[in-house]
DNA sequence: TTTTGAGTTGTTCGA
DNA sequence: GTCGAACAACTCAAA
């Protein structure tokens, strides 16, 4: 028999997936197939958020496969060692894959594409998880971009991403099923029970990515461009972890919000949706600049961060992880991440500023933090964002400009209803001072049951000094 | 090779 | 309360 091994990896779709199409016009046996290797040691590896979302991912996956008259086949192991037994038990001729981007997983495939080949095996990967791969975007010079309105001009520049294609109608099954793993003896699912409130928040998997797509057409792209820095609001589309592991493609997005808001770029409508979708091309460009970076996770693209005197404060960073550090806006933003696994991106920078400006703590630490507890953990997104915020990074934001949370919090969350929700200690403060709520007259802290240092802390730092402590430091990076 | 223009998301100060 | 300028100087990308 002649058949394809379609290697599931970042990509848990049936819908534009080129390797899966490329497989299916075959006409030949396809043999979907998941690897597990998140038990070999790389600090990389998955997160426990992740591993959460990816169990409920593969078993949507699963399901969708079902019905179409196939199945998921769940490995574990060395991927080159257990597809290439794949490959000679059913003697498979060949094995299709969807590139990812990540150096290490890069390094991976051409291991698994050599050890593969060497008996012959035809081996094929293909473009889709982003909408322009790493190589095709260049300076006139011939060298990576690391500034972002000039990168993505050039990828609009480039073409139009592709339409997507449509899912297969059916799948050749193989006579015989290799045996699989169930996606539970992975365990990838937490064995205390800590996730009531991922379980509220998402729907892993291709129908939940398309219902939340949906809604974000329906109710927030036309007003993208105002709603889209609003904590408090539904104003972003929260797609980033279905984009991450690939239960949706970004060419769909893309296409579908053109679509839906084909209006003049001077309206509203039109200037969110080119937001909108330079919001994805930060994506490309996080997922460029790793591949041309390829060391950026754990070092400064400028290096001369590298002698930034970053402070190591085991207490300040656990307060900062708890949602204990006294700034409502900040603490409502960790509380959020550690009980839905994701972060609203303004939120994002104002406790990526407060971490690495107000604590200078090494933006490496909340990169780590994030790693574990976001259930979009991307390793191209998260660094590139990281090394923004904390200013080591490509197109990184000017040193001065060092984010005060409190008038973050004001301008942002204007009634305090996002702090209100997270940090329900403060629920009855009134709104002039729950950004600052020490700044508030004893008698009314008093009215809303509120005793600082007792129902919420006092600021563990006190923002004015910390800003010019933070703009000292800088001092000490510059010069060879 | 040299020059020039420009750069996601801010804050603070003083008029 | 609002507004404009200063913050300091650098690097990238293109001409």
């Amino acid at each position: 028999m002649s058949g394809t091994i379609v290697w599931f990896r970042n990509d848990l779709r049936l819908e534009d997936n080129a390797a899966l199409r490329a497989a299916v016009e075959r006409e030949h046996p396809v043999v979907p197939v998941f690897v597990d290797d998140s038990v070999k040691n790389d600090v990389w590896a998955p997160g426990a958020a992740s591993r959460w979302w990816l169990h409920r991912s593969l078993i949507s996956l699963n399901r969708d496969l079902q019905n179409l008259g196939s199945q998921l086949v769940i490995l574990r192991g060395d991927p080159a060692e257990q597809l290439q037994r794949l490959t000679q038990d059913y003697a498979a001729d060949s094995v299709y894959w969807n590139r990812r981007y990540e150096p290490e997983l890069i390094f991976q495939d051409e291991r698994v594409k050599m050890r593969l080949e060497e008996p012959g095996v035809e081996v094929r990967s293909f473009p889709g998880n982003l909408l322009f791969e790493p190589t095709d975007i260049c300076t006139q010079q011939g060298n990576p971009y690391q500034v972002f309105t000039p990168f993505w001009k050039a990828c609009l520049a480039y073409r139009e991403p592709d339409e997507p294609t449509a899912g297969p109608v059916a799948i050749p099954a193989p006579q015989e099923w290799p045996d699989s793993l169930s996606v539970g003896e992975l365990g990838l699912n937490p064995r205390i029970d800590w996730d009531a409130g991922l379980q509220e928040a998402w729907e892993p998997g291709f129908d939940g990515a398309q219902r939340r797509l949906e809604v974000f057409l329906q109710e927030a792209i036309a007003g993208y461009q105002a709603g889209r820095d609003r904590p408090d609001l539904q104003g972003t589309s929260r797609l980033s972890p279905h984009l991450h592991f690939g239960e949706i493609s970004p060419r769909q997005i893309w296409h579908a919000v053109q679509r839906e808001c084909r209006t003049d770029r001077r309206t509203t409508e039109g200037q969110s949706v080119e937001r909108f979708s330079a919001e994805l091309g930060w994506r490309e460009f996080a997922h460029h600049v790793l591949f041309h970076f390829p060391k950026t996770p754990d070092q400064p693209l400028r290096s001369q961060f590298s002698r930034f005197p970053w402070v190591e404060d085991e207490a300040a960073l656990k307060a900062w992880q708890t949602g204990s550090t006294g700034y409502p806006i900040v603490d409502a933003g960790m509380r959020e991440l550690w009980s839905t696994g994701w972060m609203h991106n303004r939120v994002r920078m104002i406790v990526g500023s407060f971490l690495t400006k107000d604590l200078l703590i090494s933006w490496r630490a909340g990169a780590r933090w994030f790693w574990d507890t976001l259930v979009d953990a991307d390793l191209a997104n998260n660094t590139l964002g990281w090394q923004w915020i904390s200013g080591c990074g490509a197109d990184a934001a000017p040193y001065f400009r060092i984010f005060n949370p409190v008038s973050q919090g004001q301008k942002f969350d204007p009634d305090g209803a996002y702090v209100r929700r997270w940090v329900p200690e403060l629920e009855a403060v009134p709104s002039r001072w729950i950004h600052e709520p020490w700044n508030a007259p004893a008698g009314e802290l008093n009215a809303a049951g509120v005793e600082l240092g007792i129902d919420y802390p006092e600021p563990i730092v006190d923002h004015a000094e910390a800003r010019r402590a933070a703009l000292a430091a800088l001092e000490a990076t510059k010069g060879d």
